[in-house]
DNA sequence: GTTAGCACTCTCAGCCCAGGAGTGCTAAAG
DNA sequence: CTTTAGCACTCCTGGGCTGAGAGTGCTAAC
C-alpha cells in the first residue's frame, strides 16, 4: 500500500498544516503553503484519491480534509522528520537531573511535571515495576510507645515507610529486632520471605511473631501495590487549551477515566506496541474517551524492573518533538537510575 | 439590618430553590412550592425590597431573583437549618479511620479523596504546619555503597526520607553515626539545630562533617517545605458537573490557579473568617477564579500543630451539608491524630 | 396590606438567508 | 495521458428576525 512520492507529499502536508492549525485543509492552502508545483485542482485529485484509500477524512461533504488514524498511522510511521532536541532544549531538561534528588518519588513527579511543562501535553510517569523485587533494606526505627516505625527500601530505590504496633520495647530492643529483620528478609525474594520469617521466629525471635506478621504483611502490601500508586500524572490542563475539547462534558469523562478508571494503566497494558518509543492513535484504543488523543510512550529501567514514560495529547499533537522528547527521557532515566542504585 | 420574619422566609425560600435548580427563582415557584401562605404578588414585592437592600440579584430586567453574595451570607449566618450527619453518613466516613493508617501522608489523601467524593465538591486537606517543629526522630540507614538513607520523623508524624551521599563506612560506623544524629538532633527545635549540629561536630563527629552538614541541611528543607507540599487536592472533577462551569476557558482558569499559583492557600491565609466552620463566599475573595465558588473549611489539630481540611464547590452549594461534614472531620481527624502519635 | 390583572421586558430556540470556503466534474490545454 | 481552469454545487457559519414563554412592576380593586 505504499504511496507514490506526489500522493505521500500530499499526505505530510495535510497532516502538518492540520496539526498546526486544527482545522480541515484545503486545496489551496495546500497548494500556495507547501511547494509541490502543482495547481490545487490537481492536489484535488490527490487528496480525492487519499480519501478513497483511507488516508483522509471529510467532516463533511464540501470542507477541506481531515487525516484519518490510519493517515495519523502512515504519518508517523514514515512520513515524518525526524527532530532531535536542540542544545537549549537539552540544557533546560537536564535541569531536572541537577537538582538534588530527594527520593525517588518526588523525583519521578518532577520528571512528569517538566514533561508536561516541556510539551504542553498530559504527561505520565509509570514507576518501576517490581516484579522481582527484593529489599535492599529492612529496618526497624523506635517511635513513640508502643509505635516503631518500619522502614524498607525496594531495590529500584522506593521507600515506603509504615507505623506498626509493638509491644512497650527499649530501644535497644527494637535495635535488635531490627538487626534481624535485616538478616533475615533483606535482598530474599519475596516468595521467600514467608520461609525466612519463620525461620527467624523459630530460631531467635519467637516472642516477636507479632512483629513479624506485620512486616510480612506491609512487604506483601507493597508488593501488590496496585499500578495507580506507581503511577504519576501531570498536566491534565494543558489538553483544555485544545480545540477538541470545547466541550466541558468530555474533558469531565477523559479526566474521570484518567482519575478514577485508571484509563492511562489499562492503555499501557492492553497493546505493548513495538515501535520506539510507541505511539498509539485515537480510535485505535476504542476506548471512548480518547478517541480524539493519542498516546506517545517508552521504556527506561531502573535495574531489572521498566517503567514507562510519556504523554498523551491530542491526536493532532506534535509527533516529532514529543517522540524526540520520549526518547531523551527513554535514555536519560535510565541512566540517572541506575547512577542512584 | 435585621429582616422582618416574612422577608428572612422569601429569602431562605429563594436560596434554597436557586441551590436546587441553578436557576433564577421566580414569584410564582415560590408561592407554589414554599407555603408562605400569600399570592405571588405578595412575594414580588417582597423580592422587590430583598433586591433594594442587596440580598438578591437579577440577571436581567425581567426574569427571576438570584441571591447575591450578601444573600448567601446572611442564609449561612442566620437563616440556614443545621444539619447533622445521619447514622449511614457517619458509617461510611468511619470506614477511612478503620482502614489501616500506612502513614500520615497516604491516610491524609486518602481523606480528601473521601471528602470530595462524599460531598462531590473539590476537597482539600493542608497538612498540619511545622510552625514548632521537632524532630522525633532522625536516623541514618545503611543503603549502597557512598550512600545513606536518612529518615526523619516530624512531630507531627510526616516521615521524611532522602538519600544522602556519605563517604564508604561500614554498617556500624553508619550506626554510630546515626545514633549520634539522634542525640544531638532528635527533639531539638530547628533554630537550636545548627548549634547542636556544631557541639557534635567538636565534640565527636568532626570527621563527619560533610553529613552533617546534608542532614542540617536537609532538616532545614523540610522545615521550609512549602504550603504546596502540605496541601493536598481532589475531586477538582466534580465541579466541572455545575452549571457555572459549562465553559471550558473557566475550568482552565480555575485548575491552573488551583494547581500553578496555589489558589487554594492564596484563599486560606488570605482571611481567617471567624466562624466555625469557616465559610467564604464568592466574590467575597477578589479572586477573579473563584467568584462562583465558596469555599468552607475547618481546623484540626496534631499535637500543637494546625491543620486545615475544607471543600471548594459551587456559591450555590449545600452548605447545610457540607458544614456538618467539615465539622465531622475537624473533631474526627484531630483525635484521629492524637490517637497516632 | 394583599391580590388580581395586565402591559411590558427580556431571553431563548428556531428559522431563514447571504457569504464563504471548498469540492467534484467537465472540458480544454499541455 | 496528465494537468489545469472554470463553474455549479454543497455545506457550514453567523447575523438578524420572530414568536413563545417566563417573569416582572404597576395599578386598581378587595
Amino acid at each position: 500500500m505504499a504511496l507514490d512520492d506526489r500522493k505521500a507529499r500530499v499526505l505530510r502536508a495535510v497532516v502538518e498544516e492540520h496539526i498546526e492549525t486544527g482545522l480541515p485543509v484545503g486545496s489551496r492552502v495546500i497548494a500556495r503553503r507547501y511547494s509541490l508545483g502543482v495547481s490545487p485542482a490537481t492536489i484535488r485529485n490527490e487528496m480525492a484519491d487519499l480519501e478513497d484509500t483511507g488516508y483522509l477524512d471529510k467532516p463533511h461533504t464540501s470542507s477541506g480534509r481531515v487525516p484519518s488514524d490510519r493517515g495519523y498511522r502512515l504519518y508517523v510511521d514514515e512520513l515524518m522528520p525526524e527532530r532531535g532536541l536542540s542544545q537549549d532544549e537539552i540544557a533546560s531538561l537536564e535541569l531536572l537531573f541537577r537538582s538534588k534528588a530527594k527520593d525517588v518519588v518526588s523525583f519521578l513527579k518532577e520528571t512528569v511535571k517538566v514533561v508536561s511543562e516541556t510539551t504542553n501535553y498530559l504527561g505520565f510517569v509509570l514507576g518501576p515495576d517490581s516484579g522481582s523485587v527484593t529489599y535492599t533494606a529492612v529496618h526497624l526505627l523506635p517511635a513513640s510507645v508502643g509505635k516503631a516505625l518500619l522502614v524498607i527500601v525496594t531495590d529500584v530505590g522506593f521507600v515506603e515507610t509504615c507505623l506498626i504496633e509493638v509491644p512497650p520495647m527499649s530501644t535497644e530492643e527494637i535495635r535488635r529486632v531490627s538487626d534481624m529483620l535485616t538478616r533475615y528478609l533483606a535482598n530474599v525474594e519475596l516468595s521467600k520471605v514467608p520461609d525466612r520469617a519463620n525461620h527467624m521466629l523459630h530460631e531467635e525471635a519467637s516472642r516477636y511473631s507479632e512483629i513479624v506478621d506485620q512486616v510480612v504483611e506491609f512487604l506483601r502490601s507493597v508488593q501488590l501495590m496496585p499500578e495507580g500508586e506507581r503511577l504519576f500524572v501531570g498536566g491534565a490542563v494543558n489538553l483544555l487549551g485544545q480545540p477538541e475539547f470545547r466541550d466541558v462534558d468530555r474533558v469531565k469523562d477523559l479526566l474521570l477515566a484518567i482519575e478514577s478508571e485508571g484509563l492511562i494503566q489499562y492503555l499501557l497494558e492492553r497493546e505493548s506496541r513495538s515501535g520506539n518509543p510507541a505511539i498509539s492513535i485515537g480510535g485505535e484504543n476504542e476506548s471512548d474517551a480518547v478517541k480524539d488523543l493519542s498516546m506517545v510512550y517508552g521504556r527506561f529501567f531502573a535495574g531489572r524492573s521498566e517503567g514507562k514514560i510519556g504523554l498523551l495529547g491530542p491526536k493532532r499533537m506534535d509527533y516529532p518533538k514529543s517522540v524526540a522528547i520520549v526518547r531523551f527521557f527513554e535514555r536519560r532515566l535510565s541512566l540517572f537510575l541506575s547512577q542512584l542504585q
